[in-house]
DNA sequence: TCTCCTATAAATCTCGAGAAAAAACCTTGA
DNA sequence: TCAAGGTTTTTTCTCGAGATTTATAGGAGA
């Protein structure tokens, strides 16, 4: 029950090259808002930070530039990828397109091995959800690592990679923007309660009900984005 | 008439720095088979062909991950990703799961501009097709472009970045495997005529109809590349 | 002949320094 | 006060060389 140890994240892959490491480490503070949207990333000053050399840490930005968390224009460096509501709505839009068509495929070809796979990850959510709400950001951090891992299992059986590989960089460009709607929470939700209803409907292999619970999952957390201040989506152009 | 000036491509960026040029010309060599799928790119001797140092082509093959036509693995360096029929039944799959819903966006928001120029890019795709025929390289080339060009027209009135970027992806893998089909015609077909009706269905906004069309005309070139002998899949692990 | 181990060769990864470009600053003039 | 022009500073881009890792070749032993 003591998980004291130092949380080494599980599923994440040991860098094999300072490149790969400095990338890691980018991306989480990236998608923590560590260096927030529209921030100028200003390699000499970085390559200290992260205790790598420059070109490797041009290296690490051309990686995210893969992940679109980050946007490189000649000969004006790299930049954090700004942030608009109207980007989350596609993203989400756009999300929603991909992640209900691989879950009907799922639903449809997933076997013994994929109900196995979600029915340990939605319990292992479960469990996150309950240490949650204490303002533990360690807790919460564990609890967003398995929510991905949730719906990534849900839609482990579909056959295309390629919506899965889109998939994989829509959800961790919403995780941006489902760090802010932590902040406040305009929309009283009962999150757990939807994942059992979605996680049920599943289990039942109702298609219909999955995809529409799974949309309705989606766009509530859309609506909860909409509703914050603009405030927080001013990219400063700057620095 | 006469084209014979240095065929330098009309809508291809400038590019601003050593990296982008040679990242440009690297794209455009795994595209049309120069590096054929599965090769071994060893950043010493592709130094010399694309006169840049070892560093400035690293930089380059990490902008071609974010295409996904080069894979990377920590310390082995980098690869062309390889092809498969299972890949290029999914990307077609996945293409027309975008390109529909943003054509059906584009019919439904597209105003007068994003008509006028679906009506000039139909019109130079029309011309193109007129050259082509004569196994000429050069106008298999503008064709290509011309054709990419259309495509990206229909859906351009679409207000989804996203889409447009994961088409965009998609689009491209797709154009390694349309240079295999044209080796041989196993299925006869009248492409302008295909172009032809999904044209006028779209200046009649006729979304379903549209829509069909345009499912059609990409299943076609899946067709046609599944009837090619598995040999042109052989992507060699070595070299 | 096959396997395993070692030695050699090759390729990748990493860094710091110099050249080129962009941004910031500061002076001058109206 | 503002604008314009030129100078300085900062930042990006580029390259080659050294260190580390991987792949290859050769030989000993069974």
């Amino acid at each position: 029950m003591n998980e004291a140890v130092p949380p080494r994240t599980p599923e994440a892959v040991e860098p094999k090259t300072l490149v790969e490491g400095a990338y890691q480490r980018l991306r989480r503070d990236i998608i923590e808002g560590v260096h927030p949207p529209g921030e100028k990333l200003r390699v000499e000053h970085l390559k200290d930070r992260y205790e790598v050399g420059a070109g490797t840490l041009r290296e690490a930005l051309l990686l995210l530039v893969t992940d679109a968390l980050v946007v490189a224009q000649g000969q004006r460096g790299f930049r954090v990828s700004p942030i608009s509501i109207e980007d989350f709505e596609d993203i989400t839009r756009t999300r929603l397109l991909l992640e209900t068509e691989a879950l009907r495929q799922s639903l449809q070809l997933g076997g013994e091995d994929w109900e196995a796979a979600i029915v340990a990850a939605f319990h292992r959510l479960s469990r996150a959800e309950q240490k949650l709400g204490d303002n533990d950001s360690l807790a919460a951090e564990e609890w967003e690592r398995r929510n991905r891992a949730f719906h990534e299992a849900l839609i482990a059986a579909s056959p295309s990679r390629w919506i899965r590989h889109f998939q994989h960089i829509l959800y961790q460009q919403s995780e941006r923007y489902r760090r802010l709607s932590l902040f406040s929470h305009p929309i009283p939700r009962d999150i757990h309660a939807e994942h059992q209803a979605l996680f049920n409907a599943c289990l039942a292999r109702d298609t219909t009900r999955a995809t529409s619970i799974l949309t309705e999952h989606v766009l509530r957390t859309l609506d909860a984005v909409k509703l914050l201040p603009a405030e927080f989506f001013a990219g400063k152009r700057k620095s």
